[in-house]
DNA sequence: CGGGTCGTTGACTCGAATCAATATAGGTGG
DNA sequence: CCACCTATATTGATTCGAGTCAACGACCCG
């Protein structure tokens, strides 16, 4: 997951160069896929790339202006913090994916951060709010968006009120393995990546997204090691020896022993 | 929560009576307010007002047509139930709150449930879009809907993943308040309910919402009585004694003995 | 090569689940 | 209207999974 810099660009420099938005690596799934050209020269005019690294605060309580941010490449935490120090973390967006949220001030007490660099097709709220009221194509897709959101939360509900530890963080590696799978066929980068996962989150991240500790974590890596479910390449890197044996987590399913 | 009986009606008959919607209890607050007197004219052309009992299916997977509601009196529960019997209660959807997705043929696994006899004013999943696409005002006002529905839902995670048994019910409890007091202060029929509480759910039911078992939610009704903050009046009454104790757990941020 | 962060492993604790009796509300039929 | 009956709810005893506290080990940075 090197990601290729492509530079900071501004709606300007885009036109120049004939549609920054044509060589864009998510131009055909983001939510622009769903406008015609015309429409997509508008939103280049009003968008610029930009490039935040790893920790830094995408969106909330606390940003001067309100965006909204197409993600490039790279993968922006949501997280809910409560009160006192507690964290969960509500949610995972990768590329295509976006941040942000259209005619409403307050986004809810939840706040986007970068979890690795990303690279982000910004707005600023004013502007695309205006982009979506003149093409009901772009808010349909930003609808559609929306929902699959609200599906993937409530699949973290479930996730979090009725799986155990094991099965956890099973479904998070096959979550993860799914996603990211689809973006390196895209970018059609190795070959055989095939089993191979690079973890955008630390294992206290990992802990954050799925109301365990860290040290729990840690120990399930352990079981489904020894199960020879998965192998550890240094910190970061997993490769998946037994595809069928994470499957057979996903649903709670499996009781045998 | 007495439902008045207002009766089958159909689009016919309420222009006939010159304006169904007008006397409608939910028309100011439901999606409907959104739009002008000639688009609720059309909106009450295509829907039709049901009754059903408490248990039986709204929406989901087989369900005959995809229908889209708007819940007049009642509540309706939204669960996900994954292969064996595990069953989570993903959102509860009071008067006003619409079931069921436009433009989404796969409701994402999440079934709606009718939790106490609910009337629903219901529109074919195909009229409703039909609407949707000529009337931006309306699909707006539904994208503000659904964004709501998804910080609920991320609301609930928090809830889930970071709160201990007594403060997921305390937190259940002040929800259920919190929105009933809305609807009671728009039918304003009793005075002072103020303290006063239907649970519109079982035991077992809270313990779906909650991710705990229904001897534990008893178990901490338990506590709350001895403490002083609540009272039973039966199975399914409450009286809150000490709002803000209760309100002392919503933010996890009472450690005080 | 050294230092510090991050991750792993171990021993023990604790909160909620589980298993098992009761007890009560609230509907039904006599 | 009352007595019964069954769902639902409460309470108790015990178990178990994940949390907590603590020490150690390994990776990654300069």
């Amino acid at each position: 997951m090197t990601v290729e810099p492509r530079g900071e660009w501004t709606a300007a420099q885009a036109l120049e160069k004939g549609g920054r938005c044509a060589r864009c690596p998510v131009r055909a799934i983001g939510l622009c896929c769903a406008i015609g050209p015309a429409a997509a020269c508008e939103l280049e005019r009003i968008g610029h790339c930009i490039r935040l690294p790893e920790g830094r605060q995408i969106s909330g309580p606390g940003e001067k202006s309100r965006t909204f941010s197409i993600i490039v490449s790279g993968v922006a935490k949501l997280v809910a913090a409560h009160g006192n120090g507690e964290r969960q973390i509500v949610g995972l967006q990768f590329a295509s994916d976006f941040v942000g949220r259209p005619f409403d001030p307050a986004s809810g007490n939840v706040i986007a951060e970068a979890a690795t660099d990303v690279e982000l097709c910004s707005f600023s709220g004013s502007a695309f709010e205006g982009l979506l009221a003149t093409h009901p194509d772009l808010e349909r897709a930003l609808l559609g968006r929306v929902l699959k959101d609200l599906d993937m939360a409530r699949d973290w509900l479930f996730l979090l009120g009725r799986k155990t530890a094991e099965e956890k963080v099973a479904t998070f590696l096959m979550m993860l393995y799914e996603r990211m799978r689809l973006d390196a066929l895209r970018d059609s980068t190795e070959g055989d990546l095939s089993r191979h996962l690079r973890l955008p989150l630390s294992r206290s991240e990992i802990a954050e997204c799925l109301s365990l500790r860290l040290e729990t974590v840690s120990r399930q890596f352990a079981t489904l090691k020894a199960r020879g479910i998965l192998e550890t390449r240094g910190r970061r890197n997993i490769i998946i020896r037994d595809m069928a044996g994470l499957q057979g987590y996903l649903d709670s399913a499996s009781k045998a022993a």
